[in-house]
DNA sequence: GCACCCTGTGTGAGCGCTCACAGAAGGTAG
DNA sequence: CTACCTTCTGTGAGCGCTCACACAGGGTGC
């Protein structure tokens, strides 16, 4: 089956076997208008006769482009990378792109250099940023002028198009829902200090309270984690028992903090109603269902996609300065009830 | 500081302005012994003064091989295959080799003969198949033979080398503490159907029901989903009111099965214990916190890249049966109790 | 008749690297 | 002195593919 004593088949012996010259091969993987289609049949019919699989590395190199995507991401355990990767990939596979995942497990300048220094080396046609900290943004900079690079949920650098969740919006319909449900003792339970989404969180929540004429409490301090909001559902409780209303920057966070609460005697809609951030796949059935904003990562992860593949296929380096912006919306379920009078 | 007027450097420019041969540059970047130490210290510093990068791709042209291991995968948005994804990636990179993750959407044998070949045609040194269903196991026994494979949480193809947590142990623990809480009724959730670890888990429950001479009862049926488990709980309170504990196949379906048996009045510990598998992140903060059975996922991604890593530098092939197994721990929180008389 | 296009095919030269080999210089052994 | 090993360096030929180009044959226009 194999000629060449059980080497794989390369061009060549399609080519001999075909009878056509190797360009000739050539054209008909890569689909070239100008081939007869009985030479089309013959060059198939040898491919499928010797078992060929082309050589993407050979093509890659010839080419000088690999037709593959670069990501670089920080923690792919987290939901909200993992979503938007899972479906980033598919995206790009539909594009005809591979994918080339580097993770970085600390978000240090130094690493993030090396993960684009192993992109580059690899001849990547591209590189989506998947790192929502500050520190990413200036990696954003240092990135080669021509390689075309998307960030998401990242900081806006200077000539990089970003998508993003509209965080912003996300934390407005939440900290809103509080304020219609008659709460005036609104809290926030940030995220880790670093992270980009964290922020815009932080100004929704803030923009609302002060819309409202609320108080603007001092932010309790969260890493994402759910042991943070348990931690942040103790303080709670001691510091401002005045309370009811709590908008946490993600599930996980408002799950520990509704477990700290429960743990004092606080029911929750009952005496405090919390509202979370991400939707994560669980949170219609915790107790109680979890009222929270749901982020749509697949759509993300497809819309990198377009924009990667219109920034390879674009000659003029990209200036316009708008994120393409995916929209939040708020899930209402059972965490949230009314202000007790 | 590029001397080819704006393209980036190669290994010829570098010879050229250290002057020395190429191969003299390629054996510095190989750690070839036999470089004089000022001849490697003349090329270094030319490498530097024109920001030279290797590229990989005519590297893995000329080697015929990549350092690149290929993962198959096929949920990567599930806590397991995220987790061990992320470790597999940092342990591959330690040991000098590049990960290529392919997702495959649907479970098909014709989607996953896809990925195969799309990771064969990049030349890949290995391939690690993540998933862990029955349908994977075919593919497995369709790897091209000369192909280093590995196998995670699937089924022993023959041949194929494998690591495993140890699913048959965690689920005799989790069941096993509940005998000694003094459960004499104890129902099971199963995880998804075309699942070895569903299989494995669903054996575990059972082998210790029969030692201890209990009640098997027919299994719940589940999806591994929070909704799935929600499900069950429903289920469960309907059918078999005498139950006083449930081995879970996996966190989320206890967590949806506590939330149905909490609306029905029943009581978590109090009147049903509850012991899940997986202990996600969140499992020490639900409520109650959840007695679940801990998977060192970590460590199955360094134990592959291990076995991997042998299997690459091994010329014979893979004879021996026993695959890697790595233990897993039975964690007690809050979610069982002593059996109410 | 020549010029020109369109279609279909072949030729040769790379892409940037590694491999196998050759060879030079110096040391030690017989 | 020749032989031979060790250390260090250079030469040339690929790896399997694509690119640029050449060219053959046939149709159309004038």
């Amino acid at each position: 089956m194999e000629p060449r004593s059980g080497r794989p088949a390369v061009m060549a012996d399609v080519a001999t076997l075909a009878g056509v010259s190797h360009q000739t091969v050539s054209r008909v993987l890569n689909d070239h208008p100008y081939v007869r289609e009985e030479t089309r049949a013959k060059v198939l019919a040898a491919m499928a006769e010797l078992g060929y699989r082309r050589n993407l590395t050979a093509r890659a190199l010839a080419r000088r482009q690999s037709d593959t995507i670069g990501v670089i991401a920080f923690d792919t355990t987290l939901h909200g990378p993992a979503s938007t990767l899972f479906s980033l990939e598919q995206a790009a596979r539909a594009a005809g792109f591979e994918v080339h995942v580097v993770t970085v497990p600390d978000p240090e300048p130094q690493a993030f250099a090396d993960a684009v220094d192993r992109l580059v080396a690899q001849s990547v046609c591209g590189v989506v940023v998947l790192a929502p900290q500050r520190a990413a943004v200036q990696v954003m900079a240092g990135l080669p002028v021509d390689l075309p690079a998307v960030a998401v949920e990242g900081g806006a650098a200077p000539g990089v198009p970003s998508v993003v969740v509209d965080q912003l919006d996300g934390a407005l319909q939440a900290t809103r829902h509080l304020i219609e449900l008659g709460h005036t003792e609104i809290a926030h339970v940030r995220g880790r200090e670093d992270w980009i989404e964290a922020d815009a969180r932080l100004d929704g929540w803030r923009q609302a309270v002060t819309a409202a004429g609320l108080t603007v409490r001092e932010p309790l301090a969260g890493d994402w984690s759910a042991r943070s909001g348990y931690d942040a559902g103790l303080a709670l409780h001691a510091q401002w028992p005045e309370v009811t209303a709590v908008f946490v920057a993600n599930d996980q966070m408002a799950l520990g903090l509704i477990r700290a609460l429960a743990e004092a005697g606080i029911d929750v809609p009952g005496d405090v109603s919390v509202v979370g951030f991400d939707d994560i796949a669980e949170a219609g059935y915790l107790r109680p269902p979890l009222t929270t904003v749901h982020q749509d990562f697949a759509e993300v992860g497809r819309r990198c996609v377009d924009v990667m593949v219109e920034r390879i296929a674009a000659t003029e380096r990209w200036t316009r300065g708008q994120p393409v912006v995916v929209p939040s919306r708020l899930v209402v379920r059972a965490s949230t009830a009314p202000v007790r009078r």
